[in-house]
DNA sequence: TTTTTTGATAAAAACGATATTTCATGCTAT
DNA sequence: ATAGCATGAAATATCGTTTTTATCAAAAAA
């Protein structure tokens, strides 16, 4: 009998370490990081045979990942031409960030209005987390970015927590990971900006004095402050091919 | 060699018909008509190797279609446990009839904001090819339910169809769907109310003389209309299981 | 040259079979 | 009587192979 093919590294454990049930689980979350992070550059072709071999699983496997890659736009696929790593460009940023922040400021809002003892004592806890790591972030910046990245998502999504509507929340994590990826992409430190603490600090004031349209405002600018980085990443740069 | 068994209707020519490339595609159009008509209910088991033997396909090709079904939160799955329908509530309702108000609203305002001549054009075909169909109604109504909702779907698709975010169309039109199968899963004659024609009327001018306010005021009130009607059906049903 | 046709190759889609897991049923021991 | 365990049937998840489709390049025709 001869030796199967060895899988690039070992998917199984890895899942389980994940939290993912399935193998479909553990690819689905591996190439989602994988094309969030770059790795897997926007427009490039997703190769079933290929990825089969790497991951060291079954090719339907490997399809049904992609095809529920789809739901997050993350994924495309035409026809019997396969799937592709969604393209970027930047009208579509700039749609991804009006959509942000309607969406943001609408689930803010909510979670002002709605919001209990617990949502401002998860919100004062997230903030305290992430104000100690910026305090470091000046002295040793690479060494706590990734800390940072999780601290300050954590943040955000104290914020809205008492949203209740599902729908909101999810379209706004969609639109949040995607936006996420094209920061990625870019380059972008994303901790650079000196001011990103004081920003914090004026929205979790806002937040906390329960002043919506203050609080709403300060998210927005946030926002937009992204659309001019990504704006100059792709000045110079007219299209992007496989 | 034995005959295969025989699928209950041919789904090869089925999908050629209804422009599907491939037998996901095929598979996939058919199951979500069939959960948005109610023909599986919500919160229903999906069993593959039943709509295997039902579509005459393979495993796969079912497990793609439902896992792409997910896309529009029409079909969940939980490790190891399968698929089936999503499940309905008051409360989903409610978000989804919250977020359908507000991203409708938006989409209509910028498309008054863009809109140029082509898009006025489409809106007063579709207006007009609606009203017509409006004016039968009265007399036979069972006879043209079928081809007036198309035509109100197309005349409300043609008033937003100048907003150029595609992210906003995009969602917009996962909750008018999701908001279209709790109206058929109850049994609501959406043509019954008299007013449905004033109704429409009253959007196009208000759209046409480029009000946004009035116009956007008009459709948020057409949304929360349809609220009540669902909260009745939902009175004296606590829960609904398989 | 330019356009068409043809053939070869690579990839995607679809299938059928196998291995695992879940769930329900009935049995046993306390 | 009931809680817990064992057992088997049903269904899921996964795999490797077969069939179909697209792509590309070279040859033939215009």
């Amino acid at each position: 009998m001869p030796v199967a093919e060895p899988p690039l590294y070992d998917l199984a454990t890895a899942a389980k370490n994940g939290g993912a049930k399935t193998m479909i689980e553990a690819v689905f979350s591996r190439l989602r990081e994988d094309i969030l992070s770059g790795r897997h550059q926007p427009g490039e072709r997703l190769r079933v045979e290929q990825l089969r071999k790497e991951f060291g699983v079954g090719a339907s496997t490997i399809r049904e990942a992609l095809s529920r890659l789809m739901s997050e736009s993350l994924v495309t696929t035409e026809g019997q031409r396969g799937f592709r790593v969604s393209a970027v460009s930047l009208q579509d940023f700039r749609d991804i960030a009006e959509m942000r922040k309607i969406l943001e400021t609408i689930a803010l809002r909510s979670s002002i209005e709605h919001g209990d003892d617990d949502w401002e004592a998860g919100i004062v806890a997230a903030y305290h987390r992430l104000s100690k790591v910026e305090e470091r972030l000046a002295d040793k910046p690479d060494d706590v970015a990734s800390e940072w990245g999780d601290l300050n998502q954590a943040f955000h999504d104290a914020l809205i927590s008492a949203c209740g509507n599902r729908w909101l929340l999810n379209f706004r994590k969609i639109l949040h990971d995607q936006s996420n990826r094209y920061l990625r992409l870019s380059l972008v430190d994303t901790t650079a900006p000196r001011n990103v603490h004081a920003e914090h600090e004026a929205i979790f004031k806002a937040v906390m004095a329960r002043k919506p349209d203050e609080a709403s405002e300060l998210v927005g600018t946030h926002i937009d402050r992204t659309v001019g980085v990504i704006a100059k990443q792709f000045e110079g740069r007219p299209e992007a091919a496989e």
